[in-house]
DNA sequence: GTTCCGATGTACT
DNA sequence: GTACATCGGAACG
């Protein structure tokens, strides 16, 4: 099996690029993981925010491939996209799990906390860990200080978005399966 | 192990 | 005013 450029998975649609960014090697600033879980959101999906269309916040899921979209969810915490589908702009995938392998020691002190399981387990958990703050909306992927290296496809987990009121029952959450680092249970 | 709830910014009705 | 792609701590079993 091939490994696809992370060009080729961006140009995706949210639900195949999800899927394929697991195992996929996610750094900032040289510290992070292996991605181990997703969520694909697509501009016809109520559960999106591209669903009313390109605003101030939303603005770089409607611009190029392969930046991030970062934003603040309930007030407190951040929660990291990478925009995907050259062919329906308003797609994007978010990144809810990581398995710790790059710059522990750092995420640990961010997170005052020692649980190498819980520190990246979680979309805002892992945006504490890598640093992740709105200042880094719209920048690319792979560029400073973002590093992402694709991997082989791996073993993939199916499940229901996690936290939705709208579009509650449509399956675009993502696992490795296997891992000790997922955010909760797949079933 | 589980459930409940407060914190707190921003978008939207 | 209400909802929200969350988290951690308290209370309980």
């Amino acid at each position: 099996m091939t490994t696809d450029t992370l060009a080729a998975i961006l140009a995706e649609p949210a639900e195949i690029a999800a899927r394929r960014l697991l195992g996929a090697r996610l750094l900032v600033d040289g510290v992070g993981g292996r991605i181990v879980e997703t969520e694909a959101y697509t501009p016809d999906d109520p559960a999106s925010h591209a669903f009313r269309g390109p605003t101030p916040r939303n603005a770089v899921m409607f611009g190029p491939v392969g930046r991030v979209y970062v934003y603040r969810i309930y007030g407190l915490h951040w929660c990291l996209n990478i925009v995907c589908d050259t062919s329906m702009p308003g797609s994007a995938v978010l990144i809810r799990a990581l398995e710790p392998t790059d710059g522990i020691d750092e995420m640990r002190e961010r997170r005052g906390l020692a649980d190498v399981r819980k520190l990246c387990s979680g979309p805002g958990r892992l945006c504490q860990a890598l640093g992740v703050t709105g200042d880094l909306n719209g920048t690319p992927v792979d560029h400073p200080p973002f590093q992402l290296e694709p991997a082989p496809p791996v073993k993939v987990l199916t499940g229901t978005r996690i936290g939705l009121t709208r579009a509650a029952e449509t399956p675009w959450r993502f696992g490795l399966a296997g891992s000790r680092f997922l955010s909760s249970p797949f079933r």
